[in-house]
DNA sequence: CTGTTAGCGCGTTCAC
DNA sequence: GTGAACGCGCTAACAG
């Protein structure tokens, strides 16, 4: 192994200049900057990151905490984080908490071990229900998760904006008996529940909701559970997660049932299947990568500027109508 | 921060003991042991990994480099690698090559400076061909992808058989005419369609193929653009992975085309989606949590024992028929 | 602008 | 069974 003392005999000055350089700190004349660069090339050098971190005591690590990756939203975040970070020259450590409590104060210990600059966390409604900043080492920045009055940076889409209008679409769409199937394990879940609610109140209707546990096998139970129950199709159903929203088509047609015609459909995040299915299903999108590309540069910015002011980043999700929701069916699809 | 001196004092003994009992080593007496415990517990003393990573010169850090954690397939993958890695107490890091050659060799130099304990990796084809173990300071597991005669420890699916399989089941449903379009830019794709070739050649029929990068994206437009070109189209269109399999229905459904009414269809990897468009899609599904779960525990091996001789895993595909494929259709979908 | 040097916290040798 | 002491490679404070 090549060392920083290496570097310095080679070039014929102290580990401190060769230090100063490498660290782009001023106070080195070019001339010595050219030659430790020279030195590096020449011996191959690599600066040890374990000593690096100890004597700094900083890292150039970041931690992210999401339920699970194999959600596509989740999925499209992280990609997105870690994008910037590996531009930034961070890196970063991800993690799969699943809605657990105890797994998600696992990796948050883990994250304190590790020293990390930052953490980028999706948190549980248990976390997030006692959550206060000064509880971490480290600068947080929620995402998609967070209450009103959470005293957090955060970047969330306008969940209960999104569902009102989701539902107002239906409604204004002719629907009336409108059933919402919610994942109730997260603060999103509910937000949207809320929006469902308002939308429903301002037109009169009663709601008709399912909560239930934000996975696809979960939903394809309740589902299945509710067509047994119910001999009465309400005339439409909503999804409040895209993961939610497969397994509510998967129990759809194991009943052989059909959308619109037998009941109508729409939900959260424009997966690319929601397309590719007949017809087509209409969705509240997410801009997914902008939430986690805000998401990091929110915790950078944190890191940088310990001191600044808390910041929201309140993002508006899309409604891209197809033929899913619609009452009397275009001749067409999109 | 409360150090190991720290503890060493509150419990009266020497930081030699109180390392000796964190590391599980042998040669400290019970009493010293229950003191220790005892002190690190009302400290809260907890160790300081770089300080340990300096000193040890070793890490509990793994790299898992993929092509893109946006593919279902490798979500999976890594899933399982991270559900493991952190079941044994190691972190992960995960990169994104997107098949580029620089940012693989990018992210492989990181893993070097990290000192990973070893990497799991999906190889572009430039490094695969050149692939030599003793290129990299750490030890390496090849997923998905690998030549015959790479020297390297690996877990793969059996493509060329896995090809072979799903295609005869096409010619064995009636099928002449059957295009191939296939991800040309890693090793898996080349050895479907060497499996593809193998079994249109064995039933005397004329291969017909398409070459493109593996995005849905390019699929999309490569079929459009097929479409277009051909007026009279095949008896079948397999897809050679499940992004590209996304890309051919979108092209499929803005032509207004059916399956299999006008062209059968068939691909790769048995993603949530292709059960829930209809018809559902015939698939060679991949035990992709399951490979992923291989790589980690070859790779935890390979760390335990380096010198062990080099180890392969080839999984097997499932072929999972619906009714994309078939000719005379069925009353009803399953 | 440059060099010397003292630790960062830990693991491990070597004495006892 | 236990403790003292050294050094992993680096950064930063300080002296020149």
């Amino acid at each position: 192994m090549v060392r920083i003392l290496d570097v310095a005999k080679h070039a014929g000055l102290s580990v401190a200049s060769v230090s100063r350089v490498l660290s782009g700190q001023p106070g080195v004349s070019e001339n010595a900057r050219k030659r430790v660069m020279a030195s590096v090339e020449a011996l191959g050098y690599r600066p040890n990151l374990a000593a690096r971190r100890l004597r700094s005591q900083r890292t150039d690590t970041l931690g992210l905490i999401v339920s699970d990756i194999r959600n596509p939203y989740f999925m499209e975040v992280s990609r997105a984080v870690e994008d910037v970070a590996y531009a930034n020259g961070m890196r970063v450590m991800l993690c799969n908490a699943d809605e657990e409590p105890e797994k998600e104060n696992f990796y948050l210990e883990m994250m304190r071990d590790e020293n990390v600059a930052g953490v980028i966390l999706s948190p549980t409604l248990d976390l997030l229900s006692r959550y206060h900043p000064t509880d971490f080492p480290f600068p947080v920045v929620l995402v998609d998760r967070c209450e009103s009055d959470t005293d957090a940076d955060a970047v969330l889409l306008d969940n209960t904006d999104a569902a009102q209008r989701l539902i107002r679409h239906l409604i204004d769409s002719g629907h009336r008996r409108i059933a919402f199937f919610y994942g109730a394990a997260s603060a999103t879940g509910r937000q949207r529940l809320q929006g469902y609610q308002e939308a429903l109140a301002g037109a009169g209707l009663t709601p008709l909701t399912q909560a239930l546990k934000p996975t696809t096998d979960e939903a394809f139970a309740a589902m299945r559970e509710f067509l047994q129950k119910n001999t009465q199709l309400p005339d439409a159903i909503v999804a409040s997660s895209g993961l939610i929203l497969l397994g509510l088509v998967q129990a759809l047609r194991e009943a052989n049932l059909r959308f619109p015609e037998d009941v109508a459909l729409a939900g959260f995040d424009d997966m690319p299947w929601t397309r590719v299915v007949t017809p087509a299903i209409t969705v509240m999108a997410q801009p997914t990568y902008d939430i986690g590309r805000s998401a990091i540069e929110l915790l950078l910015a944190r890191i940088a500027q310990p001191a600044q002011a808390v910041r929201r980043i309140v993002l508006r999700g899309e409604l891209r109508v197809r033929r899913s929701s619609t009452r009397n069916q275009p001749q067409q699809a999109v």
